[in-house]
DNA sequence: GTCTATACCGTGATAGAC
DNA sequence: GTCTATCACGGTATAGAC
């Protein structure tokens, strides 16, 4: 009895994530998919239309819950604080990664990983619909910086903003840039925790840093 | 006549470049590579084995001097100080990272960009060799840091040069993670000048920053 | 609407003739 | 060294069954 078998396409997103954050996108094809799932090949097309855009709904399915924590965090931040710091609203954005990292059921660490990882190689499959449906997020955060950091003018902002993002997803995406020259000797321990601590005071002295001359 | 017409495998390594550069490594075919590079398609095979290993070729032509050149400036540098600032060390990885984006002979801004990128994403063709081949790299500069941040533990130490590679990458890659949110409304300018401008107080304040408690 | 079987074309790789 | 032929595998499209 497979009562509460789940449905068609839930079976697909679901052995989809795993083997994508498994494997990489373009090492999983949709007959390993398919076949796992024990669903017919051509239901990946039927209910997503390609695998590009079955990418993009695993993608979103965890994405969203985690921008809609991000804001929910700082709207909360701005509802305490008049003036929140530029640590305070960092971790903003920290929290809610290394809460749904720890979540197994949502992904875990291996999803915050290709989450970042995606990001971070700017992947052309996200471009148009992350680009879109998410530009709240920078404006929300771009507003609050503006007022933790009144010295920059919003270029400078940008920039600072960017570096700032840019370390914070390499440090999920787990790729120890690093280690790749590193090999073993260093850095093994791949604990959030551990990156965080770390991590902080690394970008908030970047992002506070004045402007030279 | 086609007195100097370049070898087979050149012809192959200058026309993957390009082409990889442009399209990136998966959407770039064997058959564009051969068609437009006027060889055989069993040729890439045979003279490289693989396309992952026509793409380690290509990428080793330009890796190999650019680690040469951030070496060389680091000898200088240290021969001319005793005790090189965190800043000049950074500028002498920045510096030959921005010559060459500057050098269309050698694959310029694009390729500093396919460069950077590889690097970020941890290219599953790069792990093996690149680390072998390129640990002096870091030992040199790990050095370096220790003597110029001697308040710093190694494992501090390592984080700090994993965060500020990371962003150094991430800026040249000029992959823009915030972009993907942001649209057009920001940091346009692909100047690379420009980046370093923003990038080297962002760094530098990053590497300095005290140990919190 | 949902699912299945199957065919199509492009991919990287390889064996063997020259 | 080079070339042709051929292979298995990839994503995709569609016709037709339920």
């Amino acid at each position: 009895m497979e009562a509460n078998r789940p449905d068609t396409a839930t079976r697909i997103l679901d052995v989809a994530e795993q083997l994508f954050v498994e494997q990489g996108f373009e090492a999983t094809s949709l007959r390993m998919i398919t076949q796992q799932a024990e669903v017919n090949l051509a239901a990946v097309n039927y209910h997503f239309g390609s695998k590009d855009a079955l990418f993009e709904s695993v993608f979103q399915r965890r994405l969203a819950p985690l921008i809609a924590s991000c804001l929910a965090e700082l709207d909360q931040l701005e509802a305490k604080e008049e003036h929140p710091s530029v640590e305070s609203l960092v971790m903003t954005f920290i929290r809610p990664c290394l809460a749904l990292s720890k979540d197994p059921a949502r992904g875990g660490a291996l999803f915050v990983r290709l989450l970042s990882r995606t990001l971070v190689e700017n992947h052309r499959l996200l471009r148009e619909t992350i680009s879109q449906q998410y530009s709240v997020f920078v404006q929300r955060y771009t507003r609050a910086f503006r007022h933790a950091l009144p010295e920059f003018g919003v270029e400078e902002l940008a920039w600072r903003m960017h570096f700032a993002f840019s370390v914070m997803f390499n440090a999920f995406a787990g790729n120890d840039v690093l280690k790749i020259f590193f090999r073993s000797q260093i850095v093994t321990a791949r604990d959030p925790d551990m990156i965080v601590k770390h991590l902080v005071p690394f970008v908030v002295a970047g992002l506070v840093a004045p402007v030279p001359g």
